[in-house]
RNA sequence: GCGCUCGUAGCUCAGUGGAUAGAGUGUCUCACUCCGAAUGAGAAGGUCGCGAGUUCGAUCCUCGCCGGGCGCACCA
């Protein structure tokens, strides 16, 4: 495939500039009106290297590219030199790289040798997985795959939080207020009851709190009935977020939380005393960070236990030494930027110059609408929304959905979940993930305009029409070899010029942490192919023009559900 | 109080140091004898929170205000 913006550097570019290709490529801009071309470059910035007025330069630049083969078109307005592509010519290559590519078009080995541990979703055991924790799933979800297409070396952990005093807690609970067969039930649900049962009772029997940290120094001990206990707890409650992960169709490469942790801290506690950062404050010991604005960052309690921080510090050492991460990604609310720039200012005091690779890729906060009030989400006020009923909501409404138009000769339930979660999927990484939001029921369930639903309908469209066709008697592979001037259509060229710049979209969304980059285009792609799909008909009577409208339709087809892929999302051939 | 972050159409949100700031939704219209109407087209809707500064040019960068959210040591 050609590559425009080279094209149109090697014209511009010479020596005399001061410039290189690459800078005059990162000026060359995409006009938002079409009828400014397709790229076009702004001679203001060549105006004080040059001494010569914009318009001069424009026309000079113009001038020396217009004879490429690749160009239909190069003017000058304004200052700025217009470019417009051949579209025959540019459809035709276009769509012969989608064929050649197939599944891997939109991919790239950017990444190559290069290491990318990607931590996400990390929720704390025995409590329920709510709707909050949809954010780090899927929005860490779409970063590895992200990772994965442009060809990095990816490990995806699930850093449990299963670890601290609350299992002390949970134990006495469980032992004075719980029973095996109501555990066994509904794991998390009794979990959470005896937790807040413990919370209640404490408050009347402060003693409570004692008997919990000694049940708690006794599981860090390693004494076997705590321990069994701890595992149980862990074990069911992995359970039943497998099931969750299983909906959204998300896997991990490791479950090691906090706890795997607990016996690796005690060597870096050492090494900051060492190394002059600890000093003692109220009886805590702590990293004094005050010089850069961070406050302090506590390592140990005042009774000796570890916090948050130091387990941090021993999971990011451990995971450079074990797998020597190119970049370390932790995908985690904004709540805790402050924790994250402490934790990172304590590594490179401590010398750790790899604490650059650790990126902490912060997303807003879900809230709930409480009546008139807008409140965070609480467990154990009862506020809370549970991610396993929204996904089953979503379902259950699509398949009315599905009924209503009296779907035929497909699979209504299988169907119905890959629409259903794939909206809510789709809605979570539609918007910038640092933008905070309140959870609305109406919003969750909306499959009109820019939604998953939409997009998925696109691809289906996309699909019956190639089905009709063979059903016609058309022969599909007359679409590897078609005449591309039936594709110079406006609303063609819109669609095929979108489904070009996948690859870089790709990138970019990956280089910024961004998964609604790619979100947001692929709506667009789904806007031009519909537009294509209403402006103009396809299987018409002329066969060359059939066969090239049925290549465009098949590439972008392709493309949708490449890009679905990326994003953790399902594309049905028929819903 | 300090730090971080957000503020763009009635609502939900894109957007870029450059040409006339865009979608969706809602409201009002139009289009299924025609490849899937979960669709498409049109109308209407804007002091890009406010005020300075930098620049040939600022919604975008800097500073100061205003408003919302989050955080600020023994939770994670």
């Amino acid at each position: 495939m050609t590559d425009y913006k080279e094209l149109i550097a090697e014209a511009i570019y010479d020596e005399s500039l001061g410039l290189s290709k690459d800078e005059i490529k990162g000026w060359i801009e995409i006009p938002g009106d079409e009828s400014m071309g397709d790229y076009a470059f702004p001679c203001f910035r060549l105006a004080k290297v040059l001494r010569k007025a914009p318009p001069l330069i424009a026309a000079d630049i113009a001038g020396r590219v217009s004879d490429a083969e690749a160009f239909a078109k190069v003017e000058n307005v304004n200052a700025y030199v217009n470019f417009f592509i051949d579209r025959a010519f540019f459809a035709k290559e276009l769509i012969k790289d989608i064929n050649e590519a197939g599944e891997s078009y939109g991919r790239s080995n950017v990444g190559q040798g290069r290491k990318v541990i990607v931590e996400y979703s990390s929720p704390n055991i025995a409590k329920p997985f709510h709707i909050g924790h949809i954010r780090s799933t899927v929005i860490g979800n779409a970063i590895y795959k992200l990772y994965d297409a442009t060809g990095y070396d990816t490990f995806r952990i699930n850093h449990l939080g299963d670890y601290g005093t609350q299992f002390g807690k949970m134990i006495v609970a469980y032992r004075k207020w719980g029973s095996e067969e109501e555990l066994a039930k509904e794991p998390i649900k009794s979990l959470l009851g005896y937790y807040t049962k413990f919370h209640e009772e404490a408050e009347k029997h402060p003693e409570l709190n004692d008997e919990a940290r000694e049940t708690f120094v006794k599981l860090e001990a390693g004494e076997p009935e705590e321990l069994a206990l701890w595992e149980k707890f862990r074990k069911l409650s992995l359970e039943e977020f497998n099931r969750v992960y299983g909906m959204l169709g998300i896997e991990f490469d490791s479950y090691n939380g906090e706890s795997f942790y607990s016996d690796k801290m005690e060597r870096f506690v050492d090494e900051l005393k060492e190394k002059g950062l600890l000093v003692e404050s109220q009886g805590a010991q702590i990293v004094d960070l005050e010089e850069y604005g961070l406050g302090a960052a506590m390592i140990k309690k005042s009774d000796g236990s570890t916090l948050y921080v130091t387990r941090d510090i021993a999971a990011a050492v451990y995971r450079k030494e074990t797998y020597d991460f190119y970049k370390c990604i932790y995908v985690v609310a904004s709540q805790q930027n402050l924790h994250f720039k402490q934790w990172k200012k304590v590594l490179e005091l401590m010398g750790y110059e790899w604490q650059k690779d650790c990126i902490h890729v912060p997303f807003g906060l879900v809230s709930l609408s409480d009546g008139d009030d807008i409140k965070m989400m609480s467990t154990r006020e009862g506020r809370v929304v549970f991610l396993e009923d929204v996904l089953n909501t979503a379902v259950e409404k699509t398949k009315e959905i599905m009924l209503e138009k009296e779907a035929t000769g497909i699979d209504v339930d299988e169907v119905a979940k890959e629409v259903g979660i794939g909206a809510v999927i789709f809605q979570e990484l539609s918007n910038n993930r640092i933008k905070d939001y309140v959870f609305s029921w109406d919003k969750v369930l909306n499959f009109d305009g820019e939604t998953g639903p939409y997009v998925q309908y696109t691809h289906a469209r996309a699909s019956s029409v190639l089905r009709k066709a063979a059903a016609e008697g058309a022969d599909l592979s007359k679409t590897e070899n078609f005449d591309s001037k039936y594709l110079e259509s406006d609303s063609a060229y819109t669609l095929a010029k979108l489904i070009y710049r996948v690859p870089t979209v790709v990138i970019e969304a990956t280089d910024k942490y961004e998964p609604s980059i790619l979100t947001r285009h692929l709506v667009d792609i789904a806007q031009a192919f519909n537009k294509f799909y209403h402006d103009e008909h396809i299987l018409v009577d002329n066969e060359d023009e059939k066969y090239a409208k049925l290549a465009l339709v098949k590439a972008s087809k392709t493309v949708i559900a490449n890009c679905l892929g990326l994003l953790g999302i399902k594309a049905p051939e028929r819903m």
